[in-house]
DNA sequence: GTATCTGCAAAACATTTGCAATTCT
DNA sequence: AGAATTGCAAATGTTTTGCAGATAC
């Protein structure tokens, strides 16, 4: 997805574009990485030096909503935040951390078990050891 | 799967069977629901009047760690545990909160982008209307 | 008798809430 | 001015930790 303008991007979701709004859906957008609202709110009040964890907290609650963002449970602890938000899984590596996000199409998986219910919300984290680890293993 | 012995069946997983972890791990495994540990408390506390939080969650880490239990993490506030170790996902229905476990099998899945990756959890949380709610519903 | 297990009380930590100050229109 | 937004400080709720007493082998 290709964003020019942030801001007409929040108001064509129903989100109104506050100089604080805009600077944590680019942080979020530019970050593919699913920060958590500690390193949203360390990497910004550089820049706005104002700023309150309890403003991330509300305009990440609002983007989810508006359905710009998506909440990535993988961690135990803290939740982290995705702006895109395609239908895609999530692999965290045990052993550098590393979480990479792949590419799934459960529409060809069989899952005879809730065949006809209404599916609007899909979390798929899976754990291990990344390519990366495994070369880099000397076993 | 079938127990006939819980304590035999905690020995043989390298859990020492206590009478307090004897006890979680019945309710655990009789209790297909996914219970908190509030829940597990909550029952178990009758028959062990001495029983404290801190147990049961020692005793859950330590089921996990020996893994005879697994971790559910569909609710954003609460852990929730399973006894079932196999792997399926999960479905949590939005309108009467319903978990509903589905059988599901990633491995004829194309997941290119995380190939050769050595995955060893699987987390698979999906959310909507169950298909007794959209039964109900008088559209 | 030594190691393990249990459980209370306090701490830690992420997140939410109440409310006052600020900003925007 | 009026409504929405921001942010501080306090509260909430889950989970962890330190440690002392109890239990098991």
């Amino acid at each position: 997805m290709l964003i020019n303008n942030v801001g007409e991007y929040l108001k064509n979701h129903g989100v109104k574009p506050s100089f604080q709004r805009i600077k944590i859906f680019e942080y979020l957008f530019h970050h593919n990485n699913h920060p958590t609202v500690e390193t949203i709110f360390k990497n910004l009040v550089g820049t706005i030096p104002t700023l309150s964890k309890t403003t991330v907290y509300n305009t990440l609650k609002l983007f989810i909503e508006k359905s710009i963002a998506k909440v990535v449970n993988i961690e135990d602890i803290e939740t982290r935040y995705d702006a895109d938000t395609s239908v895609h899984g999530h692999f965290k590596c045990k052993k550098c951390d590393e979480i990479y996000d792949f590419y799934v199409d459960l529409n060809k998986v069989n899952m005879k078990d809730i065949e006809n219910f209404d599916i609007n919300e899909y979390h798929i984290y899976l754990k291990g050891i990344c390519n990366k680890c495994l070369t880099n293993q000397i076993n």
